[in-house]
DNA sequence: TACATTACTGACCAATCAGTCATTAACAGG
DNA sequence: CCTGTTAATGACTGATTGGTCAGTAATGTA
């Protein structure tokens, strides 16, 4: 009895679409799983195909794994860069604004996931340890580090070493993007913080010891952190 | 050609000392190259004994991993929460101490190490983490928090949520267990930072956000931090 | 409709590795 | 010296899984 061939075929030809929706489907699964834990067949079902075609597109899960990373982060970079070099305020706002717009295109987007990943990762490949480093991090601190400039040229920060500065700056951003995944590792709820009171607990103390001038609380700028969205939670 | 007997037996039968041997090994061998890239076998070898002699001592890897982190980890806090009850200097001293307390019994430690690899695995060993949590972390930030509320109490440091205060000092000591492994990964060598320098202008940021009163950073208490003994380095 | 092209499939292969167990030999007691 | 007990061994198993490839079917063209 053979199947009704009158319905979908059981196999489409679809080449230029299988690369974008293996990464969509790998980028799930690593985020959910983990690298090791997730399992080339299963990225291949949640893309609709077959192991053998995801071979076709990636010569190995490795590979598949650094394409991942390349698709996630690219173009993050080139607006936030434009919207710092026109930017007419305060350097204090400046840098509420940058905490903003981090926590709106990394923190709470499968990008922040990827930062995650590689830290768990990193151990086991450094080479793309490497690439990660010198794709993602270097040109981040970068543009954190010309905001700082920009302060101290100002006046408005006091003058101190350029890298202690950033990272005053950007310890709270890794303890976030790092805390997210495990939930309770190291941020127990019951202390009643949440990302946003701890990111903003934290933002004011990296001005305070950023800034020149003491300024009281009230007048201090502060990001504003739009609310999470949803995040696929690691279950195994 | 049967081998010389008079040699050292080539078998020993020396049922106590087994289990302290296989968890020093399997402790050197999971900071090196993490829990998944280990093998038992590997353990076995390094401990001097076979693979089933592993598996006559510990019922599975997962239950060798666990052992392995109650071993180092226990009678770490006895000590340490006797020095903190009949401290009689300044609270932001007592938080000095406390930091240099923890430099070495944990950060340069292999303490330090299971830290590190708590968060990378915890993803895959949700009851671990929940163990870990319960044993390690708990019992540090009840420490932490009994000083800042300590300088709360006296006035010496300004009144602001226990988590909020806690999470101040936290975030900078999770951020160097958290750094150390991977080495260049998230806090790159060519800002010129150590992980000395990095704490030290941590910890003045805290004690200048908890302090009431502004002091001038020569009178600040800053911890004594003794040069890390080396460590295991991840080689993969 | 016949044929050529090629995206796609899934059974198969080979390597890895946690965990087992029948066998061996170290040691103690008589 | 003989013998029973048991710590220790290592060859073996079974399950998992990254990667392959000979074959299949969808599609375009004449």
């Amino acid at each position: 009895m053979p199947a009704p061939s009158t319905d979908t075929p059981r196999r489409s030809r679809r080449k230029e679409a299988r690369p974008g929706e293996l990464l969509e489907a790998a980028l799930a699964l690593f985020l959910e799983n983990g690298y090791a834990a997730t399992r080339v067949e299963a990225v291949a079902a949640r893309a609709g195909v077959s192991k053998g075609t995801l071979f076709l597109y990636f010569p190995s899960k490795q590979e598949l794994f650094k394409a991942v990373v390349r698709h996630s982060i690219s173009g993050c970079y080139a607006d936030w860069q434009l919207e710092l070099d026109r930017y007419q305020g305060s350097s204090a706002a400046l840098l509420a604004r940058a905490f903003e717009v981090w926590w709106q295109q990394i923190a709470t987007t499968p990008a922040g996931g990827i930062c995650r990943l590689m830290w768990a990762e990193a151990a086991v490949f450094p080479e793309l340890a490497a690439f990660y480093r010198h794709e993602v991090d270097e040109p981040g601190h970068a543009m954190l580090e010309r905001i700082l400039q920009r302060g101290m040229d100002s006046g408005e920060f006091r003058p101190m070493p350029l890298g202690e500065a950033l990272y005053l700056v950007l310890t709270p951003m890794a303890f976030v993007m790092l805390w997210q995944p495990t939930g309770t590792l190291c941020l127990p709820v019951d202390h009643g913080l949440t990302p946003h009171s701890y990111l903003l607990s934290q933002f004011r103390n990296c001005l305070r010891g950023l800034l020149r001038e003491p300024v009281d609380a009230d007048t201090l700028p502060l990001p504003q952190l739009h609310p999470m969205q949803p995040q696929p939670t690691i279950q195994i």
